[in-house]
RNA sequence: GGAGCCGUAGUUCAGCCUGGUCAGAACGCCGGCCUGUCAAGCCGGAGGUCGCGGGUUCAAAUCCCGUCGGCUCCGCCA
């Protein structure tokens, strides 16, 4: 039933057959797409990774062929070789790119069968991401995931094409490291030859990339993948892929102009979209208070706006509580709104699961002001309201009173919300910034001490630098929060339709600087020596002044193919829990396993 | 760690609120017919542990509890 390949070489691929292949014979291999067998006629569509091509099969002139046509099911491989032929007048296909020809067969082969697949592969049929990551093979093969990987690639090709014409060197870095204490849960290694110690994947090449800087190699990249044991999210998977570099003897402009034109030229040549340079850059302090995020969408409206100086005396006492210990009040005016009562509600609901008490609002109706809190306000507060949010006809207005990161996260989130629900966002528009000027350290509250924002090895701005020393000296926790948190860093985000797409910095190359930061961050001299020993070594060795970049390249591909989940760039993506439903892993090894890396298991 | 939605033929779903003609549809699959279709058409047929376990009840896909899995979000992810 099945035949031998033998030397069944195809001439092209099915999707390419085109008018000019017209008269000759050609052979062509692929997967049966579609059968339609009209009796005494058979038509195949032939799918391989180009396209369809449309195979016709008379019993009349090719009964042989016509035999073994009428016995192909769909997924089936076949190669066929016939005559390529003009379609008759008036049944030509348009949607098809080989929609004017087809291959009039004069030899079917069918080198293998398949069981009916689990889901038909088409795009019309919605299949559940179980099942598509179960079959994977199959899901793969449909025209949405296929023409995913074929972008993704093409975007490798830009990248490679671009670091190589600018200078950068390729170099890969281990997967098998060490375990680094700050930043996200490593994923461990156990080692066989060194009983009860462990290797760790890399979080990121960033230790390397700067000991390459050292080494002197001058301009660094790599397309990597990193390893993160964190819970996932439709953005994040536990094994993603960065477009690394890093860069000798610049500071942040170069490192941002090299990032600028690199994604100038992937929207150009992968999109045919033209950016606008220089990028918009944004200090971290104005894009929290203008959209309650550091990482802004300014596609649409609904910014924030401050009215904590409206009701600093005001007699509502939410307001005035909010206040009085230290917060504010802020309000977005969703223009022309017009909502109902019960979206409102629905809004309100939508806070609260967000950490929201509840969600005041005002509604300009009818020349009248709708609302459960404007009795509370004097007339002199409510005149400054309106004319501080430009209220008008139609209007909806929600306000958060709270510590200002509430405030910030609350509102910050029901902007998106409303910009989803109600459909604010221009699809065509793309919103490129930079957000710059992060402060280096925060308190965190939890762990009782400072914590990088970016990672420890990030510099501060120059002018700032004398702050940490002088941070260092007091031994009043609220005066060196002050001073710390006076501290900049050199450090930039790139931000895409809201969305984080990469972060660098200029880093730190004296091991005194870092040795102070390691100090304010109550990473103890053992710990940094353990941990970080060889990186403070070797930036004793001449290390030159660095910085550099890390793309996350499954969020700028699917960012780019308008996708909202990284899974669909991802070949061989994991589930929410982990798991990858193709392979079963993680899964369980043998006693011996486990005994060869000297490990034991306690249920 | 927490919240929400989902889980019923191979697939996508309806049925669940209000327990009892509730085992249903479409596509797919199998058989037959059909010479210009392209999500071909027409006729016929097969196909289900209603995720799993327990409980309530005379009776559970349906109500309750637990559990497993998928998705979205919060925490977390420098």
């Amino acid at each position: 039933m099945v035949e031998s390949f033998g030397n069944f070489k195809r001439d092209k691929y099915c999707g390419e057959v085109s008018l000019e292949d017209v008269g000759r014979e050609l052979k062509v291999c692929g997967w049966v797409h579609r059968v339609r067998n009209h009796g005494g006629v058979i038509f195949i569509d032939l799918r391989d990774r180009e396209g369809i091509v449309q195979v016709v099969v008379e019993e009349k002139t090719d009964p042989e062929a016509y035999e073994k046509a009428d016995r192909v099911k769909p997924e089936w491989v076949i190669g066929v070789r016939g005559e390529v032929r003009r379609r008759p007048e008036g049944t030509e296909n348009p949607k098809l790119k080989t929609g004017y020809v087809e291959i009039k067969a004069r030899e079917i082969r069918i080198f293998n069968t398949s069981d009916p697949p689990p889901f038909p592969v088409d795009e019309e049929t919605h299949v559940s991401e179980e099942i598509k990551l179960r079959y994977r093979y199959i899901d793969l093969r449909r025209e949405f995931m296929k023409e995913n990987l074929l972008f993704r690639h093409r975007f490798y090709q830009v990248v490679r094409r671009f670091f190589e014409e600018e200078g950068f060197v390729e170099i890969e870095t281990p997967f098998l490291t060490k375990s680094t204490p700050e930043g996200a849960r490593d994923f461990i290694v156990p080692s066989r030859l060194h009983p009860g110690k462990f290797y760790a994947l890399p979080q990121s090449p960033q230790l390397f990339k700067q000991i390459l800087m050292v080494a002197g190699f001058d301009r660094y990249f790599q397309i990597v993948k990193c390893f993160r044991d964190e819970d996932l999210r439709a953005d994040r998977q536990p094994e993603f892929t960065q477009i690394d570099f890093e860069m000798s003897f610049v500071s942040e402009e170069d490192v941002m102009d090299v990032v600028e034109r690199l994604v100038v030229r992937l929207f150009k040549e992968l999109l045919g979209v033209e950016l606008r340079r220089p990028f918009d850059r944004i200090p971290y302090e104005e894009a929290l208070s203008r959209f309650g995020t550091d990482k802004p969408d300014r596609r649409f409206g609904l910014e924030l706006i401050d009215l904590t100086d409206v009701f600093k005396n005001t007699k509502f006492k939410v307001f005035r509580n909010a206040i009085e210990q230290g917060g504010v009040v802020k309000a977005i005016n969703f223009k022309n709104g017009n909502l109902s009562r019960k979206e409102i509600d629905e809004l309100t609901v939508f806070v609260q699961k967000l950490g929201a008490k509840g969600l005041a609002w005002i509604k300009v109706e009818k020349g009248k002001l709708t609302s459960p809190i404007v009795k509370f306000f004097s007339e002199e507060e409510t005149e400054k309201l309106l004319e501080r949010v430009k209220a008008e006809e139609g209007d909806v207005i929600f306000f958060s009173a709270d510590r200002e990161e509430i405030v910030h996260r609350i509102l910050g989130s029901l902007r998106l919300e409303l910009a989803g629900r109600y459909s604010l966002v221009d699809g065509q528009k793309w919103d490129v910034v930079w957000v710059v000027d992060f402060p280096l350290m925060e308190w965190d509250e939890e762990e009782g001490r400072f914590v990088s924002l970016h990672h420890p090895f990030t510099a501060p701005k120059e002018e700032d630098e004398e702050k940490l020393r002088e941070a260092l000296k007091t031994e009043d926790l609220e005066e060196r929060k002050r001073i710390v948190h006076a501290v900049r860093a050199r450090a930039y985000d790139l931000v895409i339709n809201g969305e984080e797409v990469g972060g660098g910095s200029i880093r730190i190359h004296r091991s005194d600087l870092q040795e102070t930061v390691f100090k304010l961050l109550e990473i103890s001299e053992e710990e940094a020596k353990d941990k970080f020993g060889f990186l403070l070594e070797a930036l004793r060795f001449g290390a030159p002044p660095h910085g550099g970049f890390a793309f996350g390249l499954d969020r700028l591909v699917a960012l780019m193919r308008g996708l909202d989940s990284i899974r669909d760039v991802i070949a061989f993506p994991k589930t929410q829990k982990g798991i990858c439903m193709l392979t079963s892993a993680p899964d369980r090894v043998t006693p011996g396993q486990l005994k060869d890396v000297h490990i034991k298991v306690v249920e």
